[in-house]
DNA sequence: TAGATTGTTAATCGATTAACAATC
DNA sequence: TAGATTGTTAATCGATTAACAATC
């Protein structure tokens, strides 16, 4: 690959991360985090082969991944943990705090709130909204007061925000999804359900437990209740 | 594909299952989602080309999927929705309910126990675990009293289950995976923020919302405050 | 019948891996 | 130097798609 020494134009960088697969791009957080273990682990150097053993994949994929952003390791050693945990934040971005808007108080609304996992990992929740007036005004974390949905328009342009997360019932997602698009939010992270119908600049990542189940079932053998059928 | 009318035996049947790609056995979730989705809304027939429509994925590829498993649909006319439900139910053995237990009694672990999307979808919560004596003995949902975890073990071979979910901080995490794993457990959905070592008969499932944001980091422009680096 | 859509084939496209020269 | 591991190439492997005969 030509990037190596000399960086390339702010241009070229980005026609550069247009060409990388997302699939490779999906898999430098899982890079990261990984790295971020090790680095609590007093680790200062890590080889290709240690991190796929780690994680369940060849080293190989593992140096064809990082080859598309540059030359992070070194010849006999391997990789420096803290060095290529710093490049890979500064890649995905999350070398500072991006702030995310919240649409939901329920259970998990509340358990994302009080999460304290975001924030060393680039992000951190401003703001709630629901729609249900028995929530509103109630406190989800010591900064965070649950505002009314109608309130997002405005709250959003103050923040700045291009992220949002949904984690309200099926049946009310995909409004939620179109008044957050509406004011300018750039990527969602959806808990509901549901597959959103959303713009082509917008990008949706989805978390459906179910589907997750469902997938590992198909391998199990049948040892559920016949019986009991669900719906 | 020779598995048309006749059903094939039972070994073939698990042959065949070898053979299909984990990829597609993934889609089949989302399929199956939206075809409920479908029923509620009263439709009754759905082609290849709405269902990708809907999915933002090709119609060929859907066809090809459920051409693994059998011809379900008719031509000129589409797919009968509440049939290939039933078959998409029955490929994934969802059309039961499967017995689910959960270590892990924060909010997120509070929120998964009244969770009401699982029970329809073919997954019922039996038992929470913690190990937090301040826990222990809080019920988490009308039928659930959270339980020591010390007491897997004795629960698991009680309930026949074979399906774990984990909701315990990262460090707790491997420790909590090796019980489970001891007990017999062969399927975890762990959302804790950690790669779990574990014997190759168990199948392992990720939730971790920080990686999907991530992911979309890398695609939006740098917007937020670049003064407050995490960590 | 005419129009629509399936299931399947073959071609294309893309991702993973094995192998190795370079080099620490 | 000898051993280890990178970055990269080329080969392999697998997944997606376009196209179409079959047929409802």
């Amino acid at each position: 690959m030509a990037t190596k020494l000399n960086w390339p134009s702010a241009d070229a960088v980005s026609a550069a991360r247009a060409n990388i697969p997302d699939i490779v791009v999906g898999r430098l957080p899982v890079y990261l985090r990984t790295l971020e273990l090790m680095a609590g682990e007093g680790r200062e150097v890590a080889s290709s082969q240690e991190l796929g053993a780690r994680l369940g994949i060849s080293s190989a994929q593992i140096r064809k991944d990082l080859s598309h952003f540059g030359e992070f390791g070194k010849q006999g050693t391997g990789y420096n943990v803290a060095f290529l945990r710093r490049q890979l934040e500064q890649i995905l971005k999350v070398n500072c705090v991006w702030p995310v808007v919240l649409v939901g108080a329920g259970y998990l609304g509340h358990a994302l709130a009080s999460y304290n996992g975001f924030e060393h990992r680039g992000f951190r929740i401003v703001a709630v909204f629901d729609s249900d007036p028995a929530k509103i005004g109630n406190r989800v974390s010591p900064s965070i007061v649950v505002e009314p949905v109608s309130a997002i328009g405005e709250t959003l342009q103050r923040c700045q925000c291009q992220i949002g997360m949904i984690a309200v019932p099926a049946e009310a997602a995909q409004k939620v999804a179109d008044t957050l698009v509406e004011a300018g939010i750039r990527s969602i992270l959806c808990y509901a359900p549901i597959t959103l119908n959303v713009p082509a600049h917008v990008r949706v990542e989805y978390i459906d437990p179910v589907i997750h189940l469902q997938h590992m079932t198909f391998y199990l053998r049948q040892g559920c209740d016949e019986g009991s059928a669900p719906s």
